[in-house]
DNA sequence: TACCCGTGGGA
DNA sequence: TTCCCAAGGGT
């Protein structure tokens, strides 16, 4: 194995040539405007998250913007990001964030951990990415990269592990102008190189001290799968969401039950009541007297 | 800990 | 077509 050095300086480097131009990352980029990068980019893609971004930027420029507006109103603009809990989250996050600290996105990540939707991994980021502060920052990217690089696994575990934790603060550079550029770069080179499928690496600067190269690039084990798609909770919630998302005023229950969107699931009555249920109760619907409508 | 939570695109 | 996967978090 390279000195750790030598892999802080090919991997950096790659990145500074390489990395992409994402608005998120711009030296203007204000700490609130990567906290919403951050949310929107959990389990979604950057391309897709880009252009609703965008338009959140322009529309609430700081946490008061949109603390200022319903839930609802998140609700809608995260238009089919998925999961849409995580607006609901960064709606609470923002009023919490005027309430608590005068409109400020906090700097440390037990401040940033104690908001809602913030866990260990977007407490690092924002503090990293938004503060400049040389935290330990590990995604799936990074989990993926530090695997083949160390490990000689072509996938991690399902779960993270404390050696994984070790292994990822043992690689930090001491310098800390150089940390978080670290954190990005490798995060960017398991987007960009080291990818899950067909990975490229002809293109990648630390292919020759890579164990997963070195043991033959050996296939991943893949565990026995979770429950399908059609026909689950997930499915019908969303498309009860999307209803909403499309109905200008409160819609009856009965309308809402029978929506096309709904009807195409396929769902039986039972599963639909209990879904819509299970959105009122989460507080991502909102039942009055003429109907059910996104929370207020 | 294991499971649940949306959505769309690529292999 | 089917299946995997994407800058995770909460319970």
């Amino acid at each position: 194995m390279p000195q750790i050095r030598q892999l802080h300086h090919a991997i950096t480097d790659w990145f500074a040539q390489n990395g992409r131009d994402l608005p998120w990352r711009h030296p203007e980029a204000s700490a609130w405007s990567v906290m919403v990068s951050e949310f929107m980019l959990q389990q979604t893609p950057v391309v897709r998250v880009l252009p609703v971004w965008e338009e959140w930027m322009q529309r609430w420029p700081t946490p008061a913007d949109l603390a200022a507006e319903p839930a609802g109103e998140a609700l809608r603009a995260w238009g089919r990001l998925g999961y849409p809990r995580r607006a609901l989250r960064l709606h609470a996050a923002a009023t919490r964030i005027v309430e608590e600290h005068d409109g400020a996105v906090p700097r440390t990540p037990d401040e940033l951990l104690a908001l809602p939707g913030v866990g260990t991994y977007t407490a690092a980021a924002v503090a990293c990415f938004a503060f400049n502060q040389p935290e330990v920052v590990v995604d799936t990217n990074i989990r993926r990269v530090h695997a083949r690089l160390f490990t000689g696994r072509a996938l991690p575990e399902p779960s993270y592990t404390a050696a994984e934790a070790r292994l990822a603060a043992d690689l930090m550079p001491d310098d800390d102008a150089l940390a978080c550029r670290w954190n990005a770069a490798v995060m960017e080179l398991g987007a960009l190189v080291c990818t899950a499928r067909s990975p490229k690496c002809d293109a990648c600067p630390v292919a020759a001290s890579c164990a997963w190269i070195a043991a033959g690039q050996p296939a991943p084990h893949y565990t026995p799968k979770g429950q399908p798609w059609a026909g689950t909770d997930r499915q019908v919630r969303g498309a009860f969401m999307a209803a909403l998302r499309d109905a200008e005023a409160p819609v009856p229950r009965e309308a809402l039950l029978r929506a096309d969107v709904v009807q195409s699931t396929g769902a039986p009555e039972e599963q639909r009541l209990r879904c819509l249920g299970s959105l009122l109760a989460d507080g991502l619907a909102h039942e009055g007297p003429t109907g059910v409508s996104l929370p207020h």
